[in-house]
DNA sequence: CTTTGAAATGAACAGGCGTTCAGATAATCA
DNA sequence: TGATTATCTGAACGCCTGTTCATTTCAAAG
């Protein structure tokens, strides 16, 4: 009965890390089994095991891409000019990126107590550089005079905090349009900052 | 050999809580078991269920009174005065109050989606009353022209945001005092909703 | 000194877990 | 057309899960 018709790899691939990503920020990666994801994708448990050595490797990955694709986004977005303007890029970059991606956010955030020590670790470097990179900016406001923060790098953190417990809450159902909520968020980041 | 010195309920209990909260915190809900649990306190998994009728409530009787202390504490603290006055009570309140219970903080917020749906719920309406008690202030703010915020709601979770995501990462044994990150917090609170 | 009963043991229950693998299937290449 | 190979099935592996309960233990009450 195998190899029904369009189940190749280049489709079941994709459908266990969609159906893995939506388990798995719904219920927590240790209470949902590689047979509720199999079910899930339409398939026999043991076809996951052609593509992710293990469940361990499946929740790293996830978290891994995640990572990469939003420091890779952001070095895009080639963030430059005065401390304010570089301010107002990162929140908007911050808030654009994250919204459209609510599983995968509350997964990087939810399991990094899940990862094998040595994975934590790759992740740990992963988001400490998405925190420089606002570090950098709030510090080039203290040397411009422009921002007063007597703590650049407990200020990032707080501030990215702020940015992200949006994805916590915010639903596409919603009434409140990206673009205001954009705005909301960086009047309170922007007058935080401020001398 | 049951009953050895010392093993009565006035003792055995708040053991099991303190090592339920402890496990819970490290490793997540789902992924700690009742067995480890009886471990951790030096007893047998039979001897759990004369303290719990089942795995949920323990999770659901922690997050309940973790809580239930949160708005009690913040009730006995009888916050009033102009919306200034009020805003540095609440935000020095709240770091005071999270500070030293980094576990039940980190359940209160991650273990949300472990919860039944009734029991979800009923923790769902403790989170919006102290929210509700943060909205309010902000809202006596705009009133008296104190504050600038365009949206109470979303200002209030914000903030709340940023308070919380502190305990994710401060740790005792830092090098920063309290006093000084509760100063740092309150100067990013406080510009944040300025006019 | 005996009785009582709360508290703990230790074994058992049915079911779920991650992972492995021989064998079946069907699209593709020669 | 026949051989190859990636993909999936179905069954099995040993182990762990939450929960129950008859039995044992022993501090405290009468």
């Amino acid at each position: 009965m195998a190899r029904k018709q369009g189940s190749h790899s280049d489709i079941t691939g994709p459908r266990i890390e969609e159906a893995a990503a939506q388990l798995i920020a719904r219920h927590g990666y240790a209470a949902v089994s590689m047979r509720q994801i199999a079910t899930e994708v339409g398939v026999q448990v043991g076809a996951l095991y052609n593509y992710t050595p293990d469940k361990q490797s499946l929740l790293f990955d996830m978290m891994h891409n995640h990572m990469d694709t939003l420091l890779s986004a952001l070095k895009a977005e080639n963030i430059n000019g005065d401390a304010l303007t570089r301010l107002e890029a990162f929140t908007r970059f911050h808030i654009r990126f994250h919204l459209p991606r609510p599983d995968q956010v509350f997964i990087a955030y939810m399991e990094l107590r899940n990862l094998d020590p040595a994975n934590f670790a790759k992740i740990g470097v992963m988001r400490r550089s998405y925190e420089d990179a606002l570090a950098d900016i709030l510090q080039q406001g203290e040397t411009e005079g422009a921002f007063a923060v007597s703590d650049t790098r407990v200020a990032a953190r707080a501030l990215i905090a702020m940015l992200t417990g949006l994805s916590h809450w915010y639903r596409e159902e919603g009434q409140l349009e990206i673009a205001r909520i954009e705005t909301i968020y960086w009047d309170l980041v922007r007058k935080a900052v401020s001398i």
